[in-house]
DNA sequence: CGTCGGTCGTAC
DNA sequence: GACGTACGACCGACGT
């Protein structure tokens, strides 16, 4: 890089960047709701421009509020600019704070104009010699560059010198005010000459020299342009005097002690945690790790055990411990092949050791026996009285078990305390937490295993490098934990929604994900074959009817095909304005035209032969010969569980074809499936909630929900009821349920909007509760800033008094759908918990196997089906005790078809 | 050759 | 734009 002595001056028009940065992402939010785009825009600039020059000396400029000379000199100057938005006003202190923590010295003078205030700086600069860069988004500053003063607009990268200027503007830098006093500026009510543009001014200045040339030139120009110049001739001093940036104001400082200061780390941490700038925190954090190397003294000793008798001295030390961190490495992210490299243990924030068992690689040195080792420690991880602590402890457990481990004493889980506290959070990984709660930065796995195509297996991976990350992870989850526990303990519903629901819920998920699903191989082979040749069968009878090949599966050339080939009318729009191939866009055009029919067919079938009839296959575990999901206590906002690889929560039921597929998830042999749903939940929870008389009447009375909502809403006795009534109250339940506007309910039953809103008002009258239970929600929502379920889960909702209308009602709708989701959350959760422990002592040949939201799927012997279902009828009512009954619809069979 | 946003479709 | 919560396949643009 540079010299010092070479590296230029450097003077950023801060307020200038300021407009640009907030208008280009005005979107951008912290999780609290508040902006800090124009924040993170203008300090991504400074960051750049920083990296780029390296100055030691330079300013950050910006306006001050208040008048100026040019309001003195002309009244309506910037008369038309509306006030500053407040989304702009909140974050100028940010924006000063990190510039002043950064170390560059901030200017803001009073009664003067970041522009003047850079002019007199350039030229005093420019009066040492120092070559100086302006940093600017403004055009106007090109008056100032000359053989010593560069413009740079770190936006775009461009750069102006006086050759550049001459190329852009036509006129060299000495001219500028001239032209730019000629076109004039609509922004800063700067009149210039009526439809005189930078082409007219340049050509102009071109033949006459300068301003006061083409003043004495007037008479000699023709045309309405002549006019106008003429009409113009008192005005343009004026405005010549207004774009001309002064040169010689007042300074309470000299350009030499603008030198750039060391940063503040510890309140750029703080600013940054705060507007939750998470890669600059990180990166803050590492650089001064790096250059400090501090923190050698209190950097926690992480012991890697390789001897008896430094085990046997750990192994006391844990046997003692009231409560001890633990981590286990292994060779698999997949909890069913995954075999244990290494355990980490930490008692002590100081203390925590790595034991490596079977780490396999050239030169590795010589390892406790594994065996052995998890043999002498089973007594403490098998006694349910000894605490444990971990992050995502479901995983251990999985790994344990493959080595015959029962882990018990599951006490606490970092993940899981972070999710109790704010299920918004979009990550509860360590790595995350460790920089969200400790603003610690932690070795991440790809910094010791790579990524990529060359990512090691654990067991591949140098001891002296897996012993710090792994003895780190463990100490990392203890530190964490001291620090979230006594925020979650000092809130009563949340402790008890974590100690008796998300915690006991660990080891029942990590039973069913080991239990696995017995799935039909050979019969989703068939239907893969079948699928095949439907599929192949469309292909070539809509390449033909479109007169060309295109591959069906690309929205965008079903897009081109239907829209531009065949000029099929455009019906309804995506979000980004392309015309929508949406099934029920091709639902309608498909009434008219063919080919919107055959992409429809060809969507269900690939959809199904892809996502489950080739994919289920391929996820056989070959030990087991089951299928082993993965379900996530820590991803939903409402408290709900999901389930990958594969994903058994959105399995087809609806179509025919798509029910072949569940007939492919059977029960072994001498078995049957159970599978248990509750009735109606979500509904049954908002008569809960509401207190509604006329629901709590329904459901105590057993009737059918949809008939009964039907008869209140169409004025009908119940057993007059048309199908067609049913389904309109049905689709109103389930609006109701999500927050659905009059809109989006005509929308779903094909009727004018008025008829919706009819429907909706009848609803409301019939049932006043529900109509209070949303505006109350709705109200506690904004109230607090959250909302709660049944059993005080929270969710946050930070957007619920935004300013834009459409991220308010999105909040809105989720504070009204949050709690009767996340209450039936909770109240299945509970369920599984009691059902699994009763199962344990039961000794019944019945294993829990799903859950999809409102259902346990169960494979039982054929001898217990019978007690089962009786028993999950009753235990699965009793989860919860609400004002209106819980109903529970058992089934068996031979697959999860028959079963429903 | 991987990553990532956009679009679509499945479930409750 | 207009109905909440998820996961995942596929395409195609983009960066290495």
């Amino acid at each position: 890089m540079n010299k010092p002595e070479n590296r230029p001056f450097v003077l950023v028009d801060g307020s200038s960047y300021l407009y640009r940065a907030f208008h280009a992402m005005p979107s951008l939010t912290n999780s609290k709701g508040e902006p800090t785009g124009a924040v993170y825009g203008v300090i991504n600039m400074l960051h750049r421009l920083l990296k780029d020059y390296q100055p030691e000396q330079i300013a950050v400029v910006f306006d001050a509020k208040g008048k100026t000379f040019r309001d003195e000199l002309y009244p309506e100057y910037k008369a038309h600019r509306p006030p500053m938005p407040q989304a702009l006003q909140q974050q100028i202190e940010p924006i000063h704070a990190i510039i002043r923590a950064m170390g560059l010295p901030l200017l803001i003078i009073d009664g003067v104009e970041a522009d003047d205030v850079i002019g007199t700086l350039a030229r005093q600069a420019g009066e040492q010699g120092r070559e100086t860069v302006i940093s600017t988004g403004d055009k106007d500053l090109a008056q100032l560059v000359n053989e010593h003063v560069t413009l740079i607009n770190t936006m775009n990268g461009s750069v102006l010198n006086p050759q550049t200027v001459r190329e852009k503007f036509g006129v060299p830098p000495g001219r500028i005010v001239d032209y730019l006093a000629l076109i004039g500026d609509s922004v800063d009510n700067i009149p210039g000459v009526p439809k005189v543009g930078p082409k007219t001014a340049a050509k102009w200045l071109h033949a006459y020299g300068s301003l006061d040339g083409v003043i004495a030139h007037a008479g000699e120009i023709k045309g309405k342009v002549g006019e106008n110049l003429r009409a113009s001739l008192e005005q343009l001093p004026l405005s010549r005097q207004l774009v001309t940036i002064k040169q010689d104001v007042a300074l309470p400082v000299t350009p030499r002690q603008l030198t750039r200061q060391p940063p503040d780390v510890a309140k750029l941490r703080q600013l940054y945690q705060q507007l939750e700038f998470k890669s600059w925190l990180e990166q803050l954090l590492k650089e001064t790790e790096n250059s400090a190397d501090n923190g050698k003294g209190d950097d926690p000793d992480y012991r890697i055990i390789t001897t008896r008798e430094a085990f046997e001295q750990w192994y006391r030390r844990l046997a003692g411990a009231e409560l001890f961190a633990f981590d286990t490495e292994t060779t698999s992210l997949n909890y069913m092949q995954a075999e244990i490299v290494g355990l980490s243990f930490a008692i002590q924030p100081t203390e925590a050791a790595y034991i490596p068992l079977a780490h396999d690689y050239d030169g590795a040195p010589p390892q406790l026996p594994r065996e052995e080792i998890l043999e002498r420690l089973r007594p403490l991880l098998e006694d349910p009285d000894r605490a444990k602590l971990g992050q995502h402890l479901k995983y251990d457990m999985n790994v344990l078990a493959n080595h015959g481990i029962s882990l018990r004493g599951v006490r606490y889980d970092t993940m899981l305390e972070s999710y109790v506290l704010d299920s918004t959070a979009t990550r509860h990984d360590l790595d995350s937490l460790a920089l969200k709660y400790l603003g610690r930065t932690t070795i991440h796995y790809e910094d010791v295993a790579g990524k990529g195509a060359k990512q090691l297996s654990f067991n591949q991976v140098p001891l002296e490098q897996a012993g710090p990350y792994a003895a780190e992870d463990a100490e990392i989850t203890l530190s964490l934990h001291r620090v979230l526990w006594p925020r979650l303990s000092e809130r009563p519903t949340l402790r008890r929604l974590f100690e008796e629901v998300e915690m006991p819920l660990v080891p029942v998920l990590s039973v069913i994900e080991r239990n696995g699903v017995l799935v039909d191989r050979e019969l989703l082979r068939q239907q893969s074959r079948e699928l095949a040749a439907k599929i192949t069968a469309i292909e070539q009878e809509a390449h033909q009817m479109a007169g060309e090949t295109f591959n069906l599966g690309s929205p965008k050339q079903i897009q081109n095909i239907l829209y531009n080939k065949l000029e099929l009318p455009v019906k309804a729009k995506t979000p980004k304005g392309q015309p929508s191939t949406a099934e029920s866009v091709l639902q309608e055009l498909a009434l008219e035209y063919p080919l919107p029919r055959l992409i429809l067919e060809y969507r269900g079938m690939s959809k199904l032969k892809s996502t489950y009839t080739d994919k289920l296959p391929q996820l056989i575990d070959p030990h087991t010969g089951r299928i082993h999901t993965s379900y996530h206590q820590a991803v939903t906002a409402t408290g709900r569980l999901s389930s990958s690889d594969p994903n058994l929560q959105n399995i087809p039921v609806r179509t025919p074809e798509g029910r072949r597929i569940r007939q492919a998830f059977i029960a072994a042999e001498g078995n049957c499936i159970v599978s248990a749903d509750y009735s109606q939940i979500e509904l049954r929870i908002m008569a809960h909630l509401s207190n509604d008389p006329r629901l709590l009447e329904a459901f105590a009375a057993g009737e059918d929900i949809h008939r009964a909502t039907a008869a209140e809403i169409f004025g009908v006795a119940l057993e007059q009821v048309t199908v067609e009534q049913r389904r309109s109250a049905k689709a109103i339940n389930f609006g109701l349920i999500y927050g659905m506007s009059a809109f989006g309910l005509a929308r779903q039953l094909g009727i004018e909007r008025n008829a919706a809103q009819t429907y909706v008002d009848r609803y409301f009258e019939r049932y006043p509760g529900v109509k209070r239970f949303m505006d109350r929600t709705r109200e506690q929502a904004r109230q607090q800033g959250y909302v709660e379920t049944v059993f005080g889960r929270r969710l946050y909702l930070p957007e619920i008094n935004a300013a834009n209308t459409q991220r308010r009602q999105y909040a809105e709708r989720t504070a009204i759908n949050a709690p009767m989701q996340g209450s039936a959350a909770d109240i299945i959760k509970r369920a599984m918990i009691d059902v699994h422990r009763w199962l344990e002592r039961s000794g019944l040949a019945a294993r829990m196997i799903m859950q999809v939201h409102d259902e346990l799927v169960f494979e039982v012997h054929q001898q217990d089906a019978e007690t089962l279902c009786q028993q999950l009828r009753q235990r699965m009512a009793a989860a919860a005790d609400l004002n209106v009954p819980l109903t529970v619809d058992v089934g068996v069979g031979k697959n999860w078809d028959q079963a429903h």
